[in-house]
DNA sequence: TGGAGAAGGGTAAACGATTAAGTAAACCTG
DNA sequence: CAGGTTTACTTAATCGTTTACCCTTCTCCA
């Protein structure tokens, strides 16, 4: 590997001189940065990014947190996607991502922060990882620059989709067709279930709907089994509901089978919504109708938020990216204004 | 950030023997090495990477790279848990993955090659990427520790789904089940293209099928518009297949829909089958049959034959992995024995 | 009892870059 | 033309480790 002291040697000039050139520091003559440079180029030069490292104590690496219990992490759509927009962020601008090890650690390292101060990361993007462990707890107060995807710390940035209005969008969608008996089939208890649930309650009650406590359902985030057996349930129901919100549109796969092998038709006979919005959703009839949350803004908003901290750390807010979503409208959804129309309009 | 320095003054000793002391070596005593090792641990030591690195021109680091041209990469099922398997192969055994940058390249780099001998990895896993840029051929002679997925460069470890099998385990599979109109909507042109499509044909002449002409089509992977389209000519043929073989399970959803649409069951009225083995694929009713890519074991493989010829070059094997898939039997193709048969038995 | 060898530890160079401080020559300027 | 300022470099220290080699001090045995 050619070192600056080669390009040196054959330049006849110090090793200072063929830093500076490289970097263009304005106290080398042109004509002695010219043929530097073009030395450089000739020997097929790169710096050394480890020695760069540790003597600036940069390292234009980011760190992603991506631990993936459960049917989480790297084989999830919504992750996936966000964590490809943010590596086309920071990439762009120079940065590369390297995953934090989640596995063993190796010995003398015992904490995620150690492995980032230990790889001199940067800054770190927290994207999916079970938030309540002391482990994280640990990182973000250990002085590197962090930012959270859809979990909030103090005094630590956040990108979060906005689950609040995600869910009013839908539920008010839904409404808008006509729908008066919805049900929401919940996901396991989180920060985020919480926040969609709360938000399915307060604009039910807006919309003036009364929902029954045994519309409200729980099954796991992304299990078509939980939640083909609770749609079961509501169909048995001597009233069912006539549209079902799923936990994500994975699980809504599990109310489409459910509902098909009933015989039963969607949205003909019952409509179904879904949460997310993953690729898939929108390539089988009848398309799913679901909150499609902006996984390439949120990855942008965490990348861009990130370098900001790592390059103007004075002047960057500390604050919450909010990210809307909004309604993709399948075909999963019946209108049923006019007809099985039990409501009251309220346009 | 405490250093090896702090250390040795705190406990009196040199700077090597610090090192020596933490490495384990066998020339420091006993009871010296305990003594610093606690020291270390209370003081909270963990190891510099970057001047670890300098020194020893090891990173314990492995690029991967990942070009996501056209829908492919991080967000395809196949690669991401391809991904997700090597990541886990690899930071058990204390490495970390950085990607390779796809992005614009900083000043001063041009090329792949140069970003990863820049970085310093340790080894390049190349999983995702146009394998036909001047580039790639740059990267896999740069004298890094390579292992390639589904492709073969001479001199090259590599690992590959076992296409020819997989197809032939599909085709024969769907011929049992009595089938002998068979089609294959295979995807664009590439060497995995070529080894099924030339299975197809070789098992199909064994089995004794003759396929006409216009039962082999081409659209595009993971294109559900362009499977949709092709599979409405089939249905229009005068003589239309029983069974029809798409590039990918996604691409099968657009065969799904054109087919729904028609108001034409599966199985009942024709058969489908996929290949890859997506999860939403076992989800959805009826569950497709496809050919199951191994995909944890092509990760698996992938990461293991990478750390061998990083830490054993001498007794490293250049070989070309191939991982088996299997049949994953759904119930997207009907068994017609005995019923629509046409075709001679053959056990 | 003297000398070899082992055990335990120190010295210092090196990895490849950056950068503060120094220096010599050229250039002004009044 | 003396003295100050620029310009264009060089010197040398430094980042945190590793490691070849050197130096004591003991031990052991002929």
């Amino acid at each position: 590997m050619v070192s600056m002291k080669d390009i040196s040697a054959v330049c006849g000039v110090s090793v200072a001189t063929v830093s500076k050139a490289l970097n263009n520091q304005n106290d080398i003559g042109q004509e002695t940065k010219r043929r530097i440079r073009q030395t450089a180029e000739e020997m097929g030069y790169f710096p050394n990014t480890a020695a760069k490292m540790l003597k600036t104590n940069r390292s234009y690496n980011i760190g992603v947190l991506f631990s993936h219990e459960d049917y989480s992490g790297l084989t999830h759509d919504y992750y996936a996607f966000v964590l490809d927009s943010l590596k086309n962020t920071v990439e762009e601008k120079g940065y590369d991502i390297t995953f934090v090890n989640t596995s063993i650690r190796r010995k003398g390292e015992t904490s995620y922060l150690e492995h980032c101060k230990s790889r001199g990361f940067d800054g770190v993007a927290i994207v999916c990882t079970d938030f309540y462990s002391p482990e994280i707890l640990q990182l973000v107060r250990g002085g590197i620059p962090i930012v959270t995807l859809d979990h909030l710390f103090n005094n630590v940035c956040a990108v979060m989709s906005n689950n609040v209005q995600g869910m009013q969008d839908l539920l008010t969608y839904i409404y808008e067709k006509g729908h008066r008996r919805v049900s929401y089939i919940h996901g396991a208890d989180s920060a985020v279930t919480q926040s969609r649930l709360s938000s399915f309650y307060r604009t039910a009650a807006q919309l003036g709907l009364t929902i029954p406590d045994e519309y409200i359902r729980m099954s796991p985030y992304r299990d078509t089994k939980g939640a083909y057996a609770e749609t079961v349930r509501l169909l048995e129901l001597r009233e069912p509901p006539t549209c079902i919100i799923y936990p994500d549109d994975f699980s809504a796969f599990g109310g489409y089978n459910a509902i098909q092998e009933r015989g039963m038709r969607i949205p003909d006979d019952i409509s179904i919504a879904g949460y997310d919005g993953i690729r898939i959703a929108r390539h089988i009839e009848p398309t799913l109708t679901t909150l499609r949350q902006d996984t390439e803004e949120l990855g942008r908003q965490v990348g861009e938020k990130l370098l900001s901290l790592i390059e103007h750390p004075k002047t960057t807010l500390v604050e919450t990216i909010v990210v809307e979503g909004h309604v993709f409208e399948g075909n999963s959804v019946a209108n049923i204004r006019g007809k099985n129309y039990v409501g009251t309009d309220f346009i």
